[in-house]
DNA sequence: AAGAGGAGTTAGACACAGTCCAACCGTTGC
DNA sequence: GCAACGGTTGGACTGTGTCTAACTCCTCTT
């Protein structure tokens, strides 16, 4: 897996090439997002956000969330029913999610290949595929 | 698509192969989910069940659906933040998501292959695997 | 027939993710 | 200095889903 080194400009360029204006908060919180590689829920972001002291609201990091949605920054990850996760990698890739530990796993794409998905009706367009592996690593 | 048509006895009879004690509202219930073989959230399986007068309660629903899940009788799915779909359908098959009508359509599995999955981990069972195809029909 | 017991159901309170809104803050331009 | 505007904020609000303690219904026993 290629980790990139974000430093505070490189983010801040990032942020610019999406035509995002790069505010205090908005660069918290894509370090939070692309400083570790990691899937994080909106909760888990603001607890990074806001690590020391209290800086960032949470109507501000779900804003910005949606906003870098938006922008094509990040990528949402919906596999489990009561959170959604952010994952900075916009690659085409597919997921592992453990539901024991609650763990979600990048699948390189390169690796896999779909076939036979059916004719789509006219008027529609795809979106994206998401693929997800669900397995359990404790015993029931 | 094969439709099976389900008499209230074959519904009787499917809980009980699975172990489930078919109480007056399980029934009704299932009827709601395997009636028709569309994807339901919670909220449409209540206002199924409670079309005319309000016989069956919130708590009721929720607790069956968790029930019939364990039991294996349907299955989960989720491609929507805020809301989970029921699938009466337990073969294996992927969906069709169009996030713009909301509509959850199936497609079947034996027309669609997936190769290169990576290895899994020791100690860790598949659950299985979800595909879900999404798409908008609406332009922006 | 009466009562005990257990499974199932219920209303309503609750938990929690996410949205909305109106007030506020900070920077820029004049 | 001050207007304007993008961004942020707390707090109220919404909607799914869970919890709980009381209640109903059915069956079994005597």
């Amino acid at each position: 897996m290629n980790r990139i080194q974000h430093t505070r400009e490189s983010l801040i360029a990032m942020l610019r090439r999406h035509d995002v204006n790069p505010t205090h908060q908005r660069i918290e919180i894509a370090y939070a997002l692309f400083g570790h590689g990691a899937h994080l829920s909106a909760d888990q972001i603001m607890a990074r956000v806001n690590g020391r002291h209290s800086e960032t609201s949470k109507a501000t990091v779900y804003n910005t969330l949606n906003l870098f949605l938006e922008k094509q920054l990040i990528r949402e990850v919906i596999v489990d029913p009561n959170k959604v996760f952010y994952d900075p990698n916009t690659e085409p890739h597919y997921h592992l999610y453990d539901a024991d530990t609650g763990e979600l796993t990048d699948i390189d794409a390169s690796e896999v290949t779909i076939s036979g998905l059916p004719q789509l009706p006219a008027g529609v367009v795809t979106e994206g595929v998401d693929v997800i592996v669900r397995v359990r690593s404790r015993l029931r």
